[in-house]
DNA sequence: GCATTGACGAAGG
DNA sequence: CCCTTCGCCAATG
């Protein structure tokens, strides 16, 4: 588990790029295979509860970093593939998840709240 | 530099 | 119970 940063820097800036952003990321990749977890949860566990949305910028450059983050674990508090639209191509998510064993309907994860996984529960 | 938007969420009507 | 509004923080226009 990552620290939380009081400070949110903006890694327009010059040296570190260290940010929430990070957290984040580090928290998804953590997510275990055919698990699935929201923004929201995210964000409580990191302090930011307020601020769900964050997490969904971060993903932004989730494919991005280095090792690309498991983005497609990560949906609304409504289990609903809100981000799908991001993968490039509208069925990747689904595919993705698919491949962890998570099924899919209606771009709904199916048994959503028996899949949901707690990073502040069972991180360890 | 101000205004709008956004992969969310909780509360109010 | 469904729909609308507000809040949060950062990025983009």
């Amino acid at each position: 588990m990552p620290k939380k940063k009081t400070e949110l820097p903006r890694k327009t800036g010059k040296s570190k790029e260290y940010s929430f952003f990070d957290d984040v990321y580090d928290v998804v990749r953590q997510i275990p295979k055919g698990r699935v977890t929201s923004y929201g949860a995210i964000a409580s566990y990191l302090g930011t509860k307020l601020s769900a949305r964050m997490v969904g910028w971060a993903m932004n450059g989730a494919d991005k970093v280095s090792p690309k983050v498991p983005a497609q674990r990560v949906v609304n508090r409504n289990g609903m593939l809100s981000g799908k639209a991001h993968f490039g191509t509208p069925t990747r998510m689904e595919e993705l998840l698919k491949k962890d064993g998570v099924a899919v309907k209606n771009d709904t994860v199916v048994d959503f709240e028996k899949k949901f996984w707690d990073p502040a529960i069972e991180s360890v």
